[in-house]
DNA sequence: AAAAATTATGAAAAAAAATTTCATTTAATT
DNA sequence: AATTAAATGAAATTTTTTTTCATAATTTTT
């Protein structure tokens, strides 16, 4: 049910007329009795009150994503706030359990239009989700930051596959040529994309070759199960890309516990660079992903959104950077 | 300026009647028109479009936090958000620059101001900074998960004393006798209350005693500091608390590079219980605080607000377990 | 302490906004 | 082509908000 003048003036005593004085002042001190009316209409969800169209953040944007642990949500999440100093946006971040049994698109709609725009990253979504959260949210402006192969929003995500490309590229120049990976989800387009790089790198290169092959699911569990298919295959001096730092971090401690040196016996590089990469012994490479280029570029993209009527959804990809640690150095 | 059906009407090319009919609708298929009037609505923020008034997600709580990088955000948020199944109440998490020149709570309030109500974890706030956010958000419904020595705010809290404690308790009942600690900064409230459960444990015991004390500012960096401290003061065998994981991670990496071997030469607690301690090598003893009972009791807390005129600052202290793992093991 | 000025208030009038009625047009169905 | 159903806009009606105006309460000045 609306409501209206007449509600709040019952509910707080006063009359009709005195209510429409205190909510559309916008002066900053209040008597008691004007902080009862605020607060009625408040409560009640009544629309026009004054003091709340001060704001200078007009773009509020959620940032929806997987739920899930670790330290790349608030990396991300910073980079995003970074970029958006002296800008019209404000970014708050959501998480969408995708493992209940209700559909996360139901979620997803809710969220976003409680906001003025999306930012998405959810690999589980398929082009029919994509094109479901597209109509129940009015064509809000939506921005995907997980590649997918066939693109419903505009997409602002790394250049993944330049990611394993530099990666093997390094390889190559150390003179690493007994390789081996551990992949990612192969239903993650990005994790696809990392590996993909690093396997046409190799191709390209007779000296190189890739000699073991683990399918991880991102997660540290599967980093261990990692090494102990290694130790299984019996295979040594190697020289390792994994998909994820996470993976890489399951795979070095197990193999750490288990007497392996690394860089000696074996060497590792990750993805994603986590804080934590620099901050273990030994200290892990990794491929750093700045968030505050991708925040920047969203801002981008979201102002290209509001002056086109129709766009086609445009790929957007930042540049990435290998980070050389001590996992994978000569010795 | 007011949005009202005769602007939206104007924008859409519909008459007003249509354009009160379309958004007054909640029929869930759209065609073209009735998409493009509820955008153009939308877009003016024009307040009494039906289709929104469908969530059951009544209460919209931001959680706001400092800005920094670390498995302890999503580690809360995710609490939350798992306290929220099946509850009224949807969390999303907004972070705050503590660091810039404006004052903080000026981005705070305008948070609040957009949500139904705000959990803070600010450590920096003094009473000035709480009484100022309560007035200008019109006494929303704010917890506190920062204790703090004089709450205004309700506040749930984890028993940080008891960490401390019961960390002290498992070093006695081992025998560990020779005691070091890592303080964090001193003028976080919990930090403190985190080191004196531990120091007032070892105090009521003659056996134990602290022989070393670092002043660290819970950063990773600090952690390698304290190492290179304790190693100038030719300090050995001896036990730690450091009062949060992460300097605990950063005094590890750097005595571990330095040949210390953990914990045959040296014993090492932590304080969070990251993701990460189980998953580094050794792995690292720490206090575990489970965010998703910290959700529930701040949806209860919530949920009392709600039924009380005015109520006294409660303080609500949720348990905490230790988790002792090999860095402070035997051998 | 009394008088004057200012401010706050509610009832009612006026204005503005939203909804409904009704006649007409447009689209869909027979 | 005829009939029915749905959609639309102008105008009427209803609802909501704002303003006017008289009065009461408060503050300031004398």
């Amino acid at each position: 049910m609306k409501v209206t003048l007449k509600n709040i003036a019952k509910k707080s005593g006063v009359s009709i007329a005195t209510a429409s004085r205190i909510l559309k002042r916008t002066k900053t001190n209040y008597t008691d009795k004007e902080l009862k009316v605020i607060q009625i209409a408040q409560n009640l969800g009544y629309p026009y009150i004054a003091y709340k169209k001060h704001s200078k953040k007009t773009h509020k944007i959620a940032i929806i994503l997987k739920m899930g642990i670790g330290e790349f949500y608030p990396s991300l999440l910073n980079g995003f706030i970074e970029s958006s100093y002296k800008s019209n946006y404000q970014f708050s971040m959501s998480m969408i359990d995708t493992n209940k049994k209700t559909d996360p698109t139901d979620d997803i709609i809710e969220i976003v239009n409680q906001y003025d725009g999306a930012c998405i990253l959810i690999t589980k979504l398929i082009d029919k989700d994509y094109l479901k959260i597209k109509k129940h949210t009015f064509n809000k402006p939506i921005i995907s930051i997980a590649p997918i192969p066939n693109p419903i929003f505009n997409t602002v995500s790394f250049d993944s596959y330049r990611g394993g490309y530099l990666t093997a590229k390094s390889f190559f120049e150390n003179g690493y040529n007994n390789l081996g990976l551990i992949c990612g989800p192969n239903n993650s387009t990005e994790a696809n994309y990392r590996k993909n790089g690093f396997i046409d790198f190799v191709n390209t290169h007779k000296s190189m070759k890739i000699n073991w092959i683990y399918n991880g699911d991102y997660s540290i569990e599967s980093g261990h199960d990692a090494y102990l298919n290694l130790k299984k295959n019996n295979i040594k001096k190697i020289t390792l890309f994994s998909c994820n730092d996470s993976m890489a971090l399951g795979f070095m401690k197990e193999a750490i516990e288990d007497g392996i040196k690394i860089p000696q016996d074996l060497r590792v590089s990750g993805y994603d660079n986590l804080p934590i990469c620099n901050n273990i012994s030994p200290s892990l490479s990794s491929i750093n992903t700045d968030y505050k280029k991708l925040g920047k570029q969203v801002i981008l993209t979201f102002d290209q959104m509001k002056n086109q009527e129709l766009s086609e959804s445009i790929l957007s990809l930042i540049p990435i950077e290998l980070i050389n640690r001590k996992s994978t150095s000569r010795k």
